[in-house]
DNA sequence: AACTCTTGTAAACACCGTTCACTAAAACCG
DNA sequence: CGGTTTTAGTGAACGGTGTTTACAAGAGTT
């Protein structure tokens, strides 16, 4: 039954408690107490033995960084499947939503994958999996009105290289698209949706608003119907 | 001459020395290695001897976080001040431009001063500082055509609010307001502004964009436009 | 049973923040 | 001036950290 010998399951166990020790370390008191004595301490070993599994404490935030990454694509997958509506806009809207909620939940986890200025920690990983859920939701909406010639000359390079970053994550889902159903003109919208979203929701979790403000969900809410709006998705019924 | 005792001159130097070694520690080698004992080494004193410069490590650190503000303050400050057009759609995308610019440059400072989760740490002085740059701009823009009624009336509360903040900052510079020139929906534009700004500079320095952006500048400028639009600025050359 | 590989330990090193007792010099005061 | 107080700095120490090294004990293999 089990394919794995009894060492491979006691090491994919130890493994898994590790992450798990880690995971918990960071939640209750921060990036700074994720420390290889404490997660040691917490499995009732000696932290040397932790060099067994890993590199070094680095490659452990590292991984850390890949599992609150793949945590957080559950979480949105989980919301968007919950969706259950044909609506293409309100699942972009649930997905959004989904991502602002996470985030205020796991404030630690957001700071650590997010805001570490271009370490190698937690790159791409973060944007990708967003956009992967992006990425067919757009295509699937048909009524856009976007046009190329909408978005300046000097982006077209990049914007063609993102169209093929998406279209290859809509090709993941065995779907293939005809060329204008991803045209630049959507593809720039979805990256200024991006900025917004990201913006909003970091300002948020970090208190960073230049004011007190008493209740951001509302403030979403609105930013989310321009968003939508601009995107293309003329239905607004929330 | 000097007002300060020999003593106090003294003092008031080496607590400069301090913050400047922190400043370069910083820089150089990210918050991590802001560490007491490497500043001292900087001073060529011991770490104990800067207990009685602050009160801890935190302390220093939120010293630092003061100066960083500081500087950039100064920074965007000297940016508009050499903008001399007239027209204030350009002195906002000075200042926007320079704060693109300045956090690029500066990094470390960005990511310690931004990216903290709740921490008491750089609270509220950044984007306190941001502002106190908008609001007189802003008031100073006579030809928009914001009315309240855009804005969504949950919102109401917390942007009066905010408007008051506003007011109080281009107070200290000597001018009070008649009240429609601040009206809500301003306001509102500017808190999406805000969130559009920071996102895109937060993104771009974290290196969080979904895919490679070869060339983020006219990406932002582009934003810029459509932000500057929204906002009421008519005049639309750069 | 003998051998190898794996997983852990204990000790050590260099670094960290912080505290405490202590010194030497500066500033103050009669 | 001489004595006293205030101050800036030291050195040793405590417990914490990441990491390396030598070593032990068990699991798996032949």
């Amino acid at each position: 039954m089990t394919e794995a010998t009894r060492r491979e399951r006691l090491r994919a166990e130890t493994e898994r408690e590790i992450r798990q020790a880690a995971r918990a370390l960071l939640v209750e008191s921060g990036r700074d107490a994720v420390t290889l004595r404490a997660i040691a301490r917490k499995l009732g070993i000696t932290a040397p033995a932790l060099y067994r599994y890993y590199d070094s404490h680095d490659a452990l935030l590292r991984q850390l960084c890949d599992d609150i990454c793949a945590d957080m694509a559950t979480a949105l997958h989980t919301n968007l499947a919950a969706e259950t509506s044909g609506q293409v806009g309100c699942k972009v809207r649930a997905v959004c939503h989904a991502f602002r909620r996470w985030a205020l939940a796991h404030p630690q986890e957001f700071a650590l994958v997010f805001a570490s200025p271009r370490d190698p920690i937690g790159a791409d990983q973060f944007g990708a999996v967003f956009l992967q859920l992006a990425g067919p939701l757009i295509a699937s909406n048909e009524d856009a009105n976007h046009v190329d010639e909408e978005v300046p000359e000097v982006l077209h390079e990049d914007l063609v290289r993102f169209q093929q970053v998406l279209r290859d994550a809509v090709a993941e889902h065995g779907v293939t698209l005809a060329d204008d159903v991803l045209n630049l003109g959507k593809i720039y919208h979805v990256v200024q949706s991006w900025v917004r979203l990201y913006g909003h929701v970091a300002l948020e979790v970090f208190g960073r608003f230049p004011f007190a403000v008493s209740n951001p969900e509302p403030m979403f809410d609105s930013m989310l119907d321009q968003m939508l709006q601009e995107i293309g998705f003329t239905e607004v019924d929330r």
